[in-house]
DNA sequence: ATTTTTAATATTTTCGAGATTTTTATATAA
DNA sequence: TTATATAAAAATCTCGAAAATATTAAAAAT
């Protein structure tokens, strides 16, 4: 998208980092009043943000939060495996010195704060940080695949698991793990190992995985 | 998308079968006349388009039909190899004997036009035709994988690589190896091949790939 | 002749109101 | 009471015109 529109970057921030309820109406005459702008000036860009998969649509029916649902985070989660591994492989091959560092940057970064998190009581205030440090890492970890469209679709789909996870991952219940799992990609990733970097990428997503039936095709299975 | 309005399908059919020229100015005014309504309704769609990626849209300056690059071609490949590879081999462990029906008539479909288009002088008429038949039998390919976000994503991807493709296609140069490929396909998803199937796939679409540097990282090597 | 200013034209963007449709509330009949 | 029909309210959708911005053309200055 060539837009970046101000209304759009705010409004998708909300979407994944838990402003509004699953399943929610978004009345375009509301958030009129909010964005002090018109009906259809919102109306437009809650279209495009239906496109990118953050906004359900049905025609006379209008604009809904989309509903929580497990299997949708099950394929949005192969998804992100699949993507994130590839990017990541060709990464490794084509990023060179530069992208080593970034990325280990934003491990750094990301890691610090989730053992401030990890130490804390109440690490409500960290939330916003967290999902900001997170998604950087990610996206890092895939920025030198050397392809754009793979890197846009990527964060389509890492925007949707954003959303269905915005309520359950406030709580932190995970946090020990990942900030192994987190090391983990990055020692496999700077050791170029690719089918390793695979597997992690995996196994750091794969507790999305539950109680379904059918498994990844790709599953490599190194280490 | 829940909506699926009848002008966004119109002009999505448009832009992926060559109706307009790559680079073209998507004038909502102009286009209002055509369907008979409002330029803000039009306009509605086209940021929908852009957010499909088939429309290229820029502050202050419009709606286009997105140019024509090479880059973008072999990245979208590079995504249809992914996605179909793991759709196909996916469908293949749980579509069973109805998929199995699907994939071969929808196969037997394509196989029909391809020959009468090969054994044509002039096959224009039957371009789009081909667009349709063609579409359906990579979407039947990936029709039981399970996952409607991947199934999604694929026509997404496919929607843009069409876009690309819609001029150099009509010539239908390659109509010769595309009869033999789709068959090589059909056979190895029957047999439950999924190393042979995701080779197929690969081959089929690597004629989009040359003059690249970086090749995919899952590149299988069977047969 | 070339660049810079200024004016005229064309395009994009925003807006609020009217038309259509859905939802809710109320009344009537089985 | 339950179901159906009718009326009121609320929401969605469409529209054309006004405001803002960009593009082109003409005039002035270097």
């Amino acid at each position: 998208m060539e837009s970046e529109n101000k209304i759009y970057r705010e409004l998708k921030k909300r979407l994944t980092t838990d402003t509004y309820d699953h399943g929610q109406k978004l009345r375009a005459e509301v958030l009129r009043e909010e964005f002090g702008c018109s009906a259809s000036t919102v109306r437009e860009i809650l279209f495009r943000l239906s496109s990118d998969g953050l906004v359900h649509f049905m025609d006379q029916k209008g604009f809904r939060v989309p509903e929580l649902s497990p299997t949708k985070l099950i394929e949005l989660t192969h998804l992100r495996i699949l993507l994130e591994s590839e990017g990541a492989v060709l990464s490794i091959r084509q990023g060179g010195v530069a992208w080593e560092a970034s990325l280990t940057a934003a491990h750094h970064k990301l890691s610090h704060l989730e053992k401030r998190i990890h130490a804390r009581e109440d690490p409500t205030d960290l939330v916003d940080l967290w999902f900001t440090s997170e998604k950087e890492f990610h996206q890092t970890l895939i920025s030198a695949c050397g392809s754009t469209t793979l890197k846009a679709m990527h964060s389509l789909i890492y925007a949707q698991f954003r959303q269905q996870l915005m309520k359950a991952d406030r709580k932190f219940d995970f946090i020990s793990n990942n900030i192994q799992q987190h090391s983990d990609i990055l020692e496999a990733a700077l050791a170029a190992n690719e089918a390793l970097t695979r597997k992690r990428v995996h196994d750091h997503l794969a507790r999305h995985l539950t109680g379904q039936t059918a498994t990844l095709a790709s599953e490599s299975d190194a280490e």
